[in-house]
This record gives structure tokens, sequence and C-alpha cells, in this order.
DNA sequence: GTCTATAAATAGATAGAC
DNA sequence: GTCTATCTATTTATAGAC
């Protein structure tokens, strides 16, 4: 349970503090004050800044893996399936009016510093973006990427706007009109015509 | 015409640097560079970083002004105003590809710096807010914030996306949609009933 | 594996000459 | 108003003891 590596420690606290304050503003420092090491032990378990970046990326990758596939399980229907995307912004909302969207702040921080890690981190978006197309092709909607990306960007606008503005109503009014929507695709991707 | 002051050709390259590579990189180094003067005569002009960041959204307030005046006026009905501010994603289409959108992206690195200007630069989406929710009361809305929010939203997660997998087609996609959404709000909003 | 001490580079900021 | 020179703090990174 608790056998986790010093390794494993600094990997989640560089992970939250990354999401909470942003990559560029987080110093070695920071992520050796919350792990209660020294700097100098920092540097035995990783040699450079960008090395954390990559072990955090590749650990929220497997997470988010792990996160689709019980979606997957629990979801007795591609429609539900898709709920459960929608409703991680409901589940999130806290952490989202205050610090927006864990993949999308990454990436386009990451875009801004043309950093080389930029495509891994993209990744992430990639996941969801394959994994909600497949459970619209199971619906029988054609263009099922195209709605897998723009499901996907009206979640990003909403932890945007949520984060700015600070307000969590936001985030719910939004989920209902996606869940509205969701609806209408489900209604017109059963109709043999068009 | 060309009677710029220094500072003005400094809050100029500011705002251009942060919008490219963010406010926490860069440096007072890379602004003097840019304006072509010694960092020390920088600091004649401003005496802090933060002084810079005011200036710069100030700027961007100012010009963002401008601009919804001149939609208004150019605009011959509430609707087509509205089609200025979602074409406006079509006519930065390449910026946005490369840097996202200079509000959105703005906005979430002050809110994850927990910095003292994030009100100041809100208020640039909340210049866009008031005035699209002008538009939509003029189009017999009801709800009329709430579907400005809603634009904003979209138009936010449609930069975030756009950027993070580099694609101006999904923008062209996007807005496609939202020119649909917009007809849409405007054949229930001329109904009598609901 | 973890520590202290320290080097080297960079960033923000100031002083004073011209 | 603009410059060079300099200061201080922070940050990344290394060396070597335990």
């Amino acid at each position: 349970m608790s056998d986790k590596t010093t390794r494993d420690h600094i990997v989640e606290a560089a992970d939250w503090l990354f999401y909470q304050q942003g990559y560029a503003y987080t110093s070695f420092a920071d992520i050796a004050d919350a792990v209660q090491i020294s700097r100098g032990n920092f540097y035995y378990h990783f040699k450079t800044k960008d090395e954390i970046l990559d072990a955090v990326i590749a650990h929220r990758l497997a997470y988010t893996q792990t996160m689709l596939e019980q979606w997957e399980t629990a979801g007795d229907s591609p429609a539900e399936r898709i709920l459960s995307f929608i409703r991680m912004l409901i589940a999130n909302q806290a952490k989202i009016k205050m610090h927006g969207c864990p993949v999308g702040t990454l990436c386009t921080e990451l875009a801004k510093l043309e950093h080389a890690s930029q495509d891994e981190a993209n990744k992430l978006f990639t996941l969801f973006r394959n994994w909600l197309r497949r459970q619209f092709t199971a619906l029988g909607c054609k263009d099922a990427d195209k709605l897998a990306m723009h499901l996907l960007a009206r979640s990003q606008g909403i932890a945007t706007l949520a984060s700015a503005f600070r307000d969590e109503k936001f985030i719910q009014q939004e989920v209902r009109e996606m869940e509205t929507w969701l609806d209408a695709c489900i209604v017109s991707s059963a109709q043999p015509t068009r």
C-alpha cells in the first residue's frame, strides 16, 4: 500500500504542483519541499526538470488509461459511457474552478514553451479523443471523431471559463446542455435516414 | 503615425511575447532585445514586470473595446454582429493554431500564478461577455447571458484544441457548427411561445 | 539513498555616467 | 532618455561526505 518509492512521491508531488501552479512556475525547490527531501537528493532521482515532466506525463497517461477502462466496464451503453466523460466535469468541479483542466492547461503551457514533451502531453487528449470516438461509433453515429473532438472542445472551454470566473454553477449549467446535446445525438443516430 | 514612444514599443513587444511564449517564460531581457533597448533603459519606463503586465492588459482592453465598437457599427443586425465574433476565430486561425487564444491563455496562466492582475485580465472576457449578452438580448433571446457564456466557452475550447493538435481545419469545422447553432437560436427566439 | 555545500547561470532590479 | 556596470535573489545543477 504505502510501499511507494521516493521517486513515486516526487512524481505525485510534481503532478499536483504542475497542475496547481504550472510547469514553468514550479521550481525544484517547490517539489523538494513538498516531498520533504533535500534538493541534493532530488537530483539522484531526476537529473533535469524535463525528466520530471516526462515522468509526470507518463503517470497521467497511465491513470487516464485506467480511468477510461473503468468507464468502459462500468457503463452499460455507449451513451452511459459518454456521460461518464461529461460528468467528470462535475466530479472535479472544485479543482477545475481553481486550476482549470489538468490536460488542457498543461498542453497549452507546453505549446507556448515550444517544449519537446508537447507531443507526449497531447497524447492525453488523444486518449480521450479515441475513447470518445469509439463510443460514438458504437452509438451508430457517423462523424464519430468530429463528435469526439466537439465534446473535448466543449469541456475545455467550460474548464477555461469556470476557472477564469471562478464559477462552478457555470460548469453545472453547461453539463446539462451537453447532456441535452448527447440526447439529440442518440435520437438522430437512431434514425435510419441521414 | 510612427510617433510611438519607447513605452508604446515596449508594451507592443511585451504584448506579443506574452501571447507567444507566456508571461512567466518571458524575461525582461527578451522584451528589451525585441525593442532593441538596454535592460537599464527598460527600467526607466517600467519598474517591475507586473507594471508591464498591467500596461499590456490595459492595451488589450483598449483595442478590444475598439474592435467591439467597430463590430457594432459594421453589423446591420444582432445576428450579423454575433457572426463577427464567431468569425474572429477564422480571421485569427493561424495565430490561434500556434499560440491559442490571447485572452484565454493569459487568464489561465495568471490564474495558476495567483497573480494580482488576474481580475484585470478577466475584464477582457467580461468585455466580450457583456457585448455578446447585449446582442443576444437584441436578438430577443431570453437567457442572453447564458448564451453569451456558452459561445465564449465554445470559442475557448476550439482555440485550446486547435492549438494542441495544430489543426486549422478543426477551427473551420467548429465555426460552421457555431453558425448552425446561431441560426437555431434565431429561429427559436422568433417563436412567440416558449 | 540521502544529506550539506557549492558552483554556474539566469532573472529581476538599481546606481550612476552620458 | 539611454547607456554600462553591478547587485541580489533564485534556479538549475554538481561534488562529495555519510
